[in-house]
DNA sequence: GCCTTTTAGTATCGAGTCGATACATAAAAA
DNA sequence: TTTTTATGTATCGACTCGATACTAAAAGGC
């Protein structure tokens, strides 16, 4: 086992060479990343500042990235009436098609080919260091809705969940979908 | 323990942070990442061929960035006689200088948060990872001269190492610093 | 030696990235 | 009703990056 001193340099190379290998079907790295988000976003967390904040760049460049897939035709941006300063983004047919083209894929066949346990593992470490760095940066952490403080597991019985925060009611699926606004449970 | 399917996804927004970062001293990250394989290599590594291997990235762009960094004054090009069409890259001192504000010395910090057990463990997970992507497209490992299949660590008492691909002494400076060349000890 | 091939690096193009700055609206707060 | 804050866009300049075409030097075949 070696010292730990030089693991951020091999994940700086490992996320570059992940990064490099996203200049597929015409898209750019950044672009892939913005529409992964778009399809494990819930409702509250499909919007260019969501976008922003999870990128951790700025507005103006994510406004860009943006135009750009919806000149292509994977997204659609939608005027939301309650707050008409907001954009909702949400994934054409297209968008969801090419997501089945995602290179993310090809590095998950050389991940399966390491012991299920140790990726697992690495999943876990990973997770450590990105909140942690995350926290230096006040970043947010995009967790899954129901894993937040805020979340409401349906009282009522058969009513749906509900955002403790935004009170909002959550169906099932936004629930397991990652948010803006998560901050997790402890 | 997480399922780790989306480890990837973890790497890869721990990445982008990473990178994001890197914007400090009127670098780019990506001159960063150059600036510092060169700190960090040897000198049969020290060439726009060897940044090329280890960014995976196309020569014409790392052409440009080492175009950009000669231009800042932080490296230089020497050519080298026994072979014309090669180039040594050196840094200046102010190369040097500039890498003690290496920003990547900030996730350190907030690694060094973590327990030095774990983040040891990480390293080594991210390494098979690294090691599992780089065989799926031919790239290089770069590691340390001295766990280098070639590597001849003196032989006759005093003399100096030897790489037995080159056919060349190594100093042992030279030989605890990372290789294009290398190939992992069987 | 001569000719072809390979290797190392550069030049240029076009789309995109990215921070910075300035800007437009709309909502919220004073 | 004014500020003030929040959300998003427009534009600029330096850089990234793949693709392609190019120069020059070394290596190999004969």
């Amino acid at each position: 086992m070696k010292d730990g001193s030089n693991t951020l340099v091999l994940l700086e190379r490992l996320g570059r060479l992940l990064h490099n290998d996203a200049h597929r079907e015409d898209l750019k790295p950044t672009q892939w990343e913005a529409l992964r988000l778009l399809s494990r976003a819930n409702r509250f967390s499909r919007s260019p500042g969501a976008v922003t904040a999870y990128l951790g760049m700025t507005k103006g460049t994510v406004s860009q990235t943006l135009a750009a897939l919806e000149r292509k035709g994977l997204i659609k941006k939608v005027r939301v009436p309650t707050d008409r300063r907001n954009l909702a983004l949400e994934l054409t047919g297209e968008g969801k098609t090419l997501l089945r083209k995602d290179p993310l894929a090809d590095l998950e066949a050389a991940a399966r080919r390491l012991p299920k346990r140790q990726m697992a593992h690495l999943g876990d470490n990973l997770q450590d260091l990105l909140t942690e760095a995350l926290r230096r940066r006040d970043g947010r952490p995009f967790g899954a809705c129901k894993t937040c403080r805020y979340f409401q597991p349906n009282v009522d019985g058969g009513r749906p969940h509900r955002c403790g925060l935004l009170e909002e009611p959550l169906s099932t699926q936004d629930s397991q979908l990652i948010c803006v606004e998560q901050e997790p449970l402890g």
